[in-house]
DNA sequence: TTGTGTTTTATTGCCTCC
DNA sequence: GGAGGCAATAAAACACAA
């Protein structure tokens, strides 16, 4: 791209308006005009970074139309950018007169390569975003299916368990009644739990926990303390983590399982910023 | 070749800082 | 008030499909 000229490059116009003077702050204060029309005054493209500083020739012509920097003027621009992303008075200088450019271009260049950067550092910032809201919303889907599932379960399960009481099968400790009783032994945080508080099955929602306790509801709104106990939450609550009995296919002793599973229960501090790996981590812990 | 979309260069107006 | 930054925009240059 015209290699018959060592350093050329017109002086800044937008086809209408074109500046007088050679250093940007001349551009600047003065931004008097010439209207580009006036072809008489045209010039041809500049031969020599010395030519380009000439005020006078400067003056005489006017630009061609617009043309753009070299490969190797961008280059080094590109690298000086890397460098420093603004300039200064003094290597805006040095940098005009190396490339036999205006000050003004080199200043004007930088501007929009800062704004190119800009944009680019906002797609950038964008697809995070993007990538961590779809994780966020995998994570979400997948705890609000296990919820799902453990609430049918507890259906099911209640259903069992209503038939044995009909039946005149004794409970084997205590009744689920009882359970509202049960206060924290170290005289800490109450676990008054029994298994219809545990795994709501009402419209309302969700697995419910005490409400003076931390908790993890399922209303819409959802809070979690922080993505990683989206997944602790889940795996807390799992139903891989249950031991079923429904393996041996007697169905019988799954209702003693959630009995004491779930008074057995301990309340744990939830510990929201710091997690060691693999440390248990949730709002309970089996004991 | 030409129409169209994108990129690059440059201007303008406004704002902030010293 | 001058200098310089930024956002918005114009317009030339370029890329590319039809």
């Amino acid at each position: 791209m015209d290699s018959g000229h060592f350093f050329f490059n017109n002086p800044p116009c937008n086809g209408n308006m074109l500046f007088l003077g050679n250093g940007d702050s001349v551009f600047r204060g003065a931004r008097s005009v010439i209207n580009m029309e006036d072809t008489s005054k045209r010039r041809p493209f500049f031969s020599s970074p010395d030519e380009l500083f000439d005020e006078e020739y400067y003056d005489e012509q006017l630009p061609e139309k617009k043309r753009r920097l070299t490969a190797e003027q961008v280059h080094l621009l590109e690298k000086s950018f890397e460098t420093e992303n603004k300039l200064e008075l003094d290597r805006k200088t040095q940098l005009a007169k190396n490339l036999g450019l205006q000050p003004r271009q080199v200043a004007v260049w930088f501007q929009n390569r800062r704004a190119r950067w800009k944009t680019k550092q906002l797609e950038r910032d964008y697809d995070h975003l993007k990538s961590s809201y779809d994780s966020l919303v995998s994570d979400y889907d997948s705890v609000r299916k296990d919820n799902e599932k453990l609430k049918a379960e507890v259906v099911s399960l209640s259903e069992k368990l209503q038939a044995k009481e009909v039946v005149g099968e004794p409970m084997p400790d205590k009744k689920p009644e009882e359970l509202r009783q049960v206060e924290a032994a170290d005289g800490g945080l109450p676990v008054t739990v029994k298994v219809e508080d545990r795994l709501s099955t009402g419209t309302g929602g969700s697995a419910v926990v005490e409400e003076d306790g931390p908790q993890l509801v399922d209303s819409g709104d959802s809070y979690f303390p922080n993505h990683d106990n989206v997944n602790d939450y889940s795996r807390c609550l799992s139903m891989d983590q249950v031991h079923s009995d429904e393996d041996d296919g007697s169905g019988e002793g799954r209702n003693n399982y959630l009995y004491h599973e779930f008074v057995e229960v301990e309340r744990v501090e939830p510990q929201p910023n710091h997690r060691e790996e693999g440390e248990a981590l949730g709002w309970w812990v089996w004991s």
